[in-house]
DNA sequence: AGCGAATAGTTCGTACACGAAGCATCGTGC
DNA sequence: GCACGATGCTTCGTGTACGAACTATTCGCT
């Protein structure tokens, strides 16, 4: 019980040393290789898109974007449309170093899932989602809870 | 397949954030409460143990008790028997603000656990630890072959 | 039109988090 | 005993990571 806790935490841990490790490589930090291969998956992409896609917040995603663009990866570009929208996108020397990047940061986790038996996968999958589902419920009903209480404070 | 990723980095995310949530009601950090209930369970640990119970380098566990100790909650005092080691322990007022904190940190987390049926709690356990020990196998060969490749090198 | 709320990004302050380098101490081998 | 590697901890530099406060837009409503 404690040991599933222990091992959610183990195999996630493992693949973000994982991720660190490929991105040394070729001299970046982990969220700088996710943020290369999105780019390069998607094209431009909405400062705030990218955010959503690596679950950080702006503020950190802006620091990340600015250190990549002093190494001259990354441009940022204002949206004509919407004034306020910085899309973020690679550069010559960002894709070319996209491209050099030959596995996916995910690749040993992903491999591993593979090799477990078609029922297992699918068995891992319902119970993981099940835990999901309840864990999801308890912290809306704890943030209510909380914002009760700051209800009656005010 | 790739669902079950993003739900274990779910799982994880939400855990640290509920944590760092409950520390926030008594004026701690995430990390900071961890090391409170741990020295409240285990008396003094030496930064070496605290830092592996916590997963975390050294050099960041000392950042974490300086801090707390300017806060006043823990102090430092080496050993007599080997000099080079540093035990941590609770002052008073830490020792008071960890029995004011009620719930364990992992208590949401364990009590969706728990609700699961008994079988799916065995089946989740089993299969992750299938994984966690094909990942350790990964994980090692690549080792090795950096190993190699730097004997190379040399 | 035009005001107020909402949204997109940035800035700032603080706290992890890691690795490399440094310092003190311990242990072993000779 | 004493050189020397190993161990325990700290320091330093860099990079996340978050939340609060701020600016510039845009949207919704009247």
């Amino acid at each position: 019980m404690d040991q599933v806790v222990e091992t959610i935490i183990y195999l996630y841990t493992e693949s973000r040393r994982l991720t660190k490790g490929m991105a040394r490589e070729v001299g970046l930090t982990g969220p700088q290789l996710t943020v290369l291969k999105l780019l390069e998956t998607f094209q431009d992409l909405s400062l705030s898109s990218l955010s959503e896609r690596i679950r950080a917040q702006n503020s950190t995603v802006t620091g990340i974007i600015d250190r990549m663009e002093r190494e001259g990866l990354v441009g940022r570009e204002r949206s004509k449309s919407d004034r306020r929208v910085v899309y973020i996108k690679l550069t010559e020397k960002g894709a070319k170093l996209a491209r050099e990047v030959r596995v996916e940061p995910l690749e040993i986790f992903r491999s591993a899932l593979t090799s477990l038996t078609q029922g297992d996968l699918k068995d891992l999958l319902r119970i993981l989602m099940k835990l999901q589902k309840r864990v999801l419920a308890r912290v809306e009903a704890q943030a209510e809870a909380l914002a009760g209480k700051a209800t009656e404070e005010s």
